[in-house]
RNA sequence: ACCGGGGUGGCGGAACAGGUAGACGCGCAGGACUUAAAAUCCUGUUGCCCGCAACGGCAGUACGGGUUCGAUUCCCGUCCCCGGUACCA
């Protein structure tokens, strides 16, 4: 009997099918379990290797958890909601639910071929409408709640009015605008629309104006996270600022505990890091600066800094070309100056900002008065200086910041030394431990200590306070598209209404044209049905429906709640989620959010989302290139031949050692020959020769070997290609680049699990590294997993002689080999280790076959062992020695420890080491047991003769070390 | 520039807490079986040196230093690679 691994593979995955063995039931005692997978988007483009990665991992560490005996939640779903369904449904007129539905089948095939343990019951797909139901709900309580920095909680906005309708906002000021200030009466005064109009200012999702990244391309506003140096993640469009009508979450004010949670999950270092650096928390202080010539109850230019320690550094204030301020205070003299710099800089695209960063601003006429020197300090404009961060205003202190420094040098400004001989004059100098001079009352002090001083002398004084900021901003949730979750909004005017709870989900209605509606707004702009209603014509962005989804899950059929609390009590957190870096500062940091919101209003116990979180790496493709020979030259006579050659048609390549010569003469020699050769004519003179490297499919590429019948099949331009051979063979060159359709490196899972088995692509994308690690594919090394399991197999078959296991006692030195195994896997897997895991199974069959053991008691525990790696063959061997029930809910095997101790022979000896366990052996030790270690240090000989050591410890059961 | 991660044979990678570096696999070389091939199995495979032989000697985990009886592992400095951020005051 052979190892036949696509009978016994389609035999298992039906048997599991059929007896629903990964169904999870949330009534349990068994302990829970909750291992999660970032939910692909269903692209058209299908798997390839690079995919299952995460999924194999996270399926092995699952299945090893159910073996163990927990109660393991597995599920998977689609975040089938998104842009690129629409972009092909406006280049192929498929409607998104249509191209979603066929991709997602086609998902499903290649993951059913792979033999994932997902429990499809539980199935989650973004896009249906049972499901954004409850987004939409989701997101109008975020539309009904504010954030009680008090509290420091999200709570009912009702609370909020009843606050005001006490004390007015007067101990809450206003998040969205601090300019906000009203009292109990003046709230009761209020007319309805501008209750709403601050009300909105509040609310955890509101509606405002504000800067927007446009994608001109993309017909749509995008997120921070979305857009990468100017241009959009997606399609690498150029995105735009502009201003317009948006739905924003306040994320900012969760700004603190998302950094605070960092601390309580196990994310690498690596995520932790990210998050930290996108929420850009920076400690200073504000100060007010008065503006010479205004009098002093008028506007004062307010800055943020955080080093308040330089306050007499500042030789001039930068504020931002958009500063409210600027009109005020620009003088009649420089009024012509600043306009043209003004039109100047809003005739610059972001992305002209960041290619070419020119030191450029304008005066404006203005001075600000220092508060402690009372000196007159300019008033610059600049680029650099962003209004969306801080205050829009800086001062300026030129010896210390780099920035400062140019400007000052780039428009001839004074520069103050305030750090002594730290400051060279030829670069600024950003210390913190510089002794101050020049500084007044912070003289002698050293610049950090100075900071809080600084800060103290202004609050003193009542010119600045001390100030936290943070780098993040609020997240855009409007995009001007069709295919994503509709807002249950309707407008009344200039004032949003929360649609009903009870008519959710409000669906989306069938489109066929997606073009943009008449003033930019999204697609349903253009539904007659929808605009009478004046339902809001954005739909939410891609992060919705992904920030909670964990959650649907634990209870997916529930029509009356998102989740029921029982439900989300009992599965708790996430316990691992496996997925991808690039989700780092988005979907994370939003589900991170909406998990603490949905703590906040009571509705789950837990605030963060995932208890641990691992990254796997990218697998990248190993590109293969052809060398193509572009041929002019001087053949005679023949005109349609000189037509060839100069047209370039001909498909002549060369081999990649001989390509490296071009340009030698020996190389030209070469080529002609060739030439000669095809055309059977010797009078051929080459002018020139050129090599170009095209891609080529690796799958007709062996190693670096070309498949030349292959490569003349896979084209039919090709089909009468030449070759310029190396050792009768044509080599390719290669190159690592994204795994990618366009670059023909992609390798298809389905083409290997035909080939080789779903185990064997299971065991040899584990074996290829650590999961965490970004490699290159390679399919070379799969050979030798596949004879892994063929070997395995014949442990217990042979080809000739039929079964070979036996019932026969098991002797010790089995026992030894298969606990030590068990141990082994067992460890690598519990650390997510599996390419060790692999190894250590590679490791105990080529033990038991050096053994000839192939004892059932011994293969029992061996096939349970191997079941999160193999599970199809290992179900097939486990009914096959006669075990009832299904090996996945075998009990895991238990190490007998006895078996594993080693014999205190010959071990080399270590002095004044660490410490380790089993003390006794050496303490007892006798004389006699002791001269039987190898013994080589003086220090072991004075024990000998009477002194012993302090202590002598055994070590990794390889080595004695003694401390004397 | 800053922050994070990492440099181990021909290759992917082991070495869990400082304790025999190179497990396991690929590749390569040689051999067995076979008319032959496939499949399978065996032997060798860090480098250099010695030898009839050995569980022989020396060097060796990017480079230079340090701590330690002992360092791939810990510390300092240098170089290189990868990932993230990028006028955030």
């Amino acid at each position: 009997m052979e190892y036949n691994f696509s009978d016994i593979e389609k035999k298992w995955q039906l048997y599991w099918t059929k007896n629903g063995s990964y169904r999870v039931s949330n009534d349990s005692s068994r302990p829970k379990f909750f291992v999660m997978d970032m939910f692909p988007y269903p692209s058209g483009a299908g798997l390839h290797v690079g995919h299952p990665l995460g999924y194999i991992a996270s399926d092995i560490y699952a299945r090893y958890k159910r073996l163990k005996g927990f109660n393991v939640l597995h599920p998977m779903g689609y975040d089938a909601f998104g842009l690129p369904a629409e972009q092909y449904a406006i280049d192929h007129g498929i409607h998104p639910a249509v191209s979603t539905e066929n991709n997602i089948a086609n998902f499903r095939r290649q993951l059913d071929n792979i033999g994932f343990c997902f429990d499809w019951d539980r199935e989650v797909r973004t896009s249906d409408p049972g499901y954004y139901k409850w987004t939409q709900w989701i997101f109008l309580q975020l539309f009904k709640s504010w954030y009680d920095k008090k509290a420091n909680k999200a709570k009912p906005v009702e609370d909020l009015v009843a606050l005001f309708e006490k004390q007015g906002n007067t101990g809450h000021p206003c998040p969205g605008d601090s300019g906000i200030r009203f009292t109990a009466a003046e709230w009761k005064g209020f007319d309805r629309r501008r209750r709403e109009e601050i009300l909105m200012n509040y609310r955890l999702a509101y509606c405002g104006y504000g800067e927007v990244n446009w994608c001109e391309a993309l017909g749509t506003v995008l997120a921070n996270d979305e857009v990468i140096n100017g241009f959009s993640e997606r399609g690498g469009h150029p995105v735009v600022k502009k201003k317009l009508r948006q739905w924003y979450l306040r994320i900012t004010d969760y700004a603190d505990r998302l950094l605070e949670g960092l601390e309580t999950v196990d994310f690498s270092e690596a995520m932790k890091e990210m998050q930290t650096n996108w929420i850009g928390k920076s400690f200073g202080a504000e100060i007010d600066f008065d503006i010479l010539d205004l009098s002093p109850s008028d506007e004062k230019l307010k800055v943020y800094t955080t080093r308040p320690d330089t306050l007499f550094g500042v030789d001039f204030m930068v504020i931002a070309p958009e500063h409210p301020l600027i009109g005020a205070i620009t003088t009649a003299g420089q009024r012509p100056a600043m306009d043209e710099y003004i039109a100047y800089v809003k005739s610059r695209s972001e992305r002209e900002r960041m290619a070419e960063k020119k030191i450029t601003g304008c005066f404006t006429g203005a001075f600000a008065i220092h508060p402690f020197s009372g000196l007159h300090i300019p008033i610059w404009t600049s680029e650099y200086v962003l209004a969306g961060y801080g205050t829009g205003a800086i001062m300026a202190v030129p010896c210390g910041d780099e920035r400062d420094f140019k400007f000052a040098r780039h428009f001839d400004l004074p520069i103050t030394n305030i750090i002594g001989e730290a400051f060279n004059g030829v670069e600024a100098n950003p210390t913190k431990d510089a002794i101050l001079e020049n500084s007044d009352f912070l003289d002698g002090l050293v610049m950090k200590d100075a900071i809080v001083i600084a800060i103290r002398h202004l609050e003193e004084k009542g010119i600045g306070i001390r100030k936290v900021n943070y780098r993040m901003r609020d997240a855009a949730f409007s995009r001007q598209r069709y295919w994503g979750e509709p807002f249950p909004i309707v407008w009344e005017p200039g004032i949003a209404v929360p649609l009903d709870e009870k008519q959710l989900p409000l669906e989306l209605p069938h489109i066929e044209k997606y073009g943009p509606g008449p003033e930019g707004e999204g697609p349903l702009a253009n539904v007659a049905a929808w605009t009478s209603r004046h339902l809001e014509t954005n739909t939410m962005p891609g992060y919705a429906g992904s920030s909670w989804y964990f959650l649907r899950y634990m209870d997916p059929h529930n029509n009356e709640e998102f989740c029921s609390r029982a439900a989300s009590d009992y599965w708790g957190q996430v316990d691992l989620y496996i997925g991808g870096t690039e989700h780092a500062v988005g979907h994370l940091l939003y589900s991170r959010m909406w998990t603490k919101f949905l703590f906040d209003r009571d509705y789950i116990g837990y605030d963060e989302p995932y208890k641990r979180l691992v990254n796997q790496g990218m697998i990248q493709g190993s590109s293969r290139f052809v060398y193509r020979l572009e041929l002019k030259g001087k053949p005679v006579e023949m005109a349609d031949r000189q037509g060839k050659l100069e047209g370039r048609n001909e498909p002549f390549f060369v081999s990649a050692g001989i390509a490296s010569m071009q340009g030698t003469p020996e190389f030209h020699q070469l080529i002609e020959l060739f030439v000669q050769n095809i055309y059977t004519d010797p009078s051929i003179e080459l002018e020139s020769i050129n090599v170009s490297a095209l891609h080529v499919d690796v799958n007709i590429v062996d190693g670096m070997e070309l498949d030349i019948e292959a490569f003349k099949r896979w084209r039919s331009e090709y089909a009468n290609a030449e070759f310029v051979l190396e050792e009768g063979k044509c080599f390719c060159g290669s190159e690592v680049e994204k795994m990618s359709k366009r670059l023909y490196n992609t390798v298809n899972p389905d083409d290997l699990v035909a080939r080789y088995g779903a185990d064997t692509f299971r065991m040899y994308e584990m074996f290829l590294g650590p999961v965490e690690q970004s490699k290159p594919w390679d399919t070379k090394g799969i050979e030798g997993v596949h004879r892994f399991l063929r070997k395995l197999w014949r442990l217990f078959f042979d080809e000739t002689k039929g079964k070979v296991w036996t019932t026969e006692a098991v002797k010790d030195p089995e026992w030894k080999c298969i606990y030590r195994t068990i141990k082994k896997v067992e460890e690598a897997t519990e650390r997510f280790s599996f390419n060790t895991g692999v190894s250590a199974l590679m490791i105990g069959v080529n033990e038991l076959t050096d053994l000839k053991c192939s004892k059932k008691e011994v293969l029992g525990k061996l096939v349970v062992i191997l079941t999160p790696y193999a599970p199809h063959v290992a179900e097939e061997l486990w009914h096959l020695l006669g075990n009832e029930g299904s090996v996945l809910d075998a009990p895991y095997p238990k190490v007998e420890e006895k078996y594993l101790v080693e014999s205190t022979k010959n071990y080399p000896i270590a002095i004044n080491g660490k410490t380790r366990t089993e003390l006794n052996i050496a303490l007892d030790a006798t004389q006699q047991q002791v001269e039987e270690l190898v013994l080589a240090d003086d220090v072991v000989k004075r024990w000998l003769e009477g002194n012993p050591p302090k202590k002598v410890v055994y070590v990794r059961n390889k080595m004695i070390n003694v401390v004397v």
